[in-house]
DNA sequence: GAGCGACGTTGTGCTTGCTCAACCTCCGGA
DNA sequence: TCCGGAGGTTGAGCAAGCACAACGTCGCTC
């Protein structure tokens, strides 16, 4: 057992540079939980006394608003470290972590980040990295809520965590963790209902296949088109009118001097 | 001048605990620019050669839809870096950065991101700080966006500015750069006549004074209430039906065992 | 195997806020 | 001094998608 996370530990990619020693140290510092589908990591508000690793499995980065709405911020698949609030300069969570399903979980005191980034090749360019393509994520998530339909929104999710944790099987990609319309809402900002209708118009359509809290995705393209607002077949007037919106009232910046690179 | 701008240096916080000579160093190898309000400085899709830090002014970064639409994803004032996406792991500009107002910016070939993490003390540390504060404000922009009627945005939009970039004039607070309507509506993902309406109201209940392009804020604290949800004066059950919503239909999550720190 | 709870579906009415449109005001340049 | 353009205001109508409601289904526990 210890030596099957030794192993795993390896592919993860804040530590792949390592060699077998530094491996064993980091993994001999580190504290194995295995914790259950719907197990609270964190919680918003509490100390960040520890950075985290998954093994294996999936971790969902939560925010909860005063009026008791949830929005699902992040998903974490293995091999990434999450919890880093510390390093960042923030004394106290700021988003819950929850297991979306069955996760092995490594964990070391914050104290430990500057030690691994200073004596781990790789550590801190990999931890600068994956916070790079989280803030990209986040961005991007921006833009969606500010511009496209629901049903876009709920496209691109699709994408996104096909992209991030699909799974082959027969017919199509699979999400790789249990996801139920209610998890799909809390992502794109919407209501269970309305994701509910949007799902079982693209099933009826073929574009998907879904079990209760399982998707699969037959048609990944049909979705991308969804997605990026191009003309749906059955109603192609519709959705393009609110992409002219914009296009006309905002002049994108006057058109001024740049600064030579 | 060139005294000017390494005094200045020195008050930035990625700078401010390093001596006069490695200040000079630091200064020495970087180029400053002079910008105009409207000035690009660099654009999405450029290759990212360069990192940027604001002597003076405020830097807007923004990104384009392929439909035309921009949304203005952040606000950086002075004293901060931008610009950080080679370090970040990205080889290309994935936003556009614009002047808000006259910017007195300086900037280094990204090859010295990683001279200066390891020979300036704090530099790091500070740039991680800005990071997660960076994180932390977009998070919170999409809990808005998810969950806020367009009245909320807009309140949670000024208090964000005056937070960071306020100047206190006779009466209130001003935000520190100019600004429009429509700059507005492209960080609150609505539209200029929307944002048009409720600031007009918003004058004449006496919470803010606009003039074309400026907004003095009289009444934070009756913009927190608004921002936050809380029941308006004039109709106090309309906007708290929203937030009934979601507390009904979403379970926080399983109240399973949680992980003991 | 009965009951409960979580998940999911679907129908109806209604509100928010977007679209379209017209017009106003300020400012700078020719 | 006049004009043009950017920024701003306001009204009317409409539709996306939310609230409310009722019901169906799966899986687990007792």
């Amino acid at each position: 057992m210890r030596l099957f996370d030794e192993r795993q530990l390896a592919r993860a990619p804040p530590f792949c540079r390592l060699d077998q020693s530094q491996l064993r140290r980091v993994r001999d510092l580190a504290r194995l939980d295995t914790a259950a589908i719907g197990t609270l990591v964190f919680d918003e508000g509490q100390p960040a006394l520890r950075f985290h690793l998954i093994l294996s499995g999936h971790v969902r980065l939560v925010r909860l608003t005063a009026e008791g709405e949830q929005i699902i911020v992040l998903h974490v698949p293995a091999g990434q470290l999450f919890g880093l609030g510390a390093p960042l300069g923030r004394a106290t969570r700021q988003e819950t972590a929850i297991t979306a399903d069955d996760c092995q979980l490594l964990s070391w005191p914050t104290a430990l980040w500057q030690v691994f980034s200073d004596t781990c090749p790789g550590f801190a360019t990999e931890t600068m990295r994956a916070l790079g393509a989280r803030t990209d994520e986040m961005s991007n998530r921006i833009v969606e809520l500010s511009t496209k339909l629901v049903e876009q929104r709920i496209a691109c999710a699709l994408l996104r965590m096909i992209g991030q944790s699909g799974r082959k099987v027969a017919g199509g990609i699979e999400i790789g963790f249990p996801i139920s319309r209610q998890n799909i809402a809390d992502m794109t900002g919407t209501t269970l209902h309305t994701v509910s209708r949007v799902l079982s118009a693209w099933e009826k359509q073929g574009l998907i296949i879904s079990a209760r809290c399982h998707i699969v995705v037959t048609k990944p393209h049909q979705l991308v088109m969804i997605g990026s607002g191009a003309a749906r077949p059955d109603q192609p007037a519709t959705a393009a009118r609110r992409s002219a919106r914009k296009a006309a009232s905002s002049s994108p910046y006057s058109a001024q001097a740049s600064i030579t690179v």
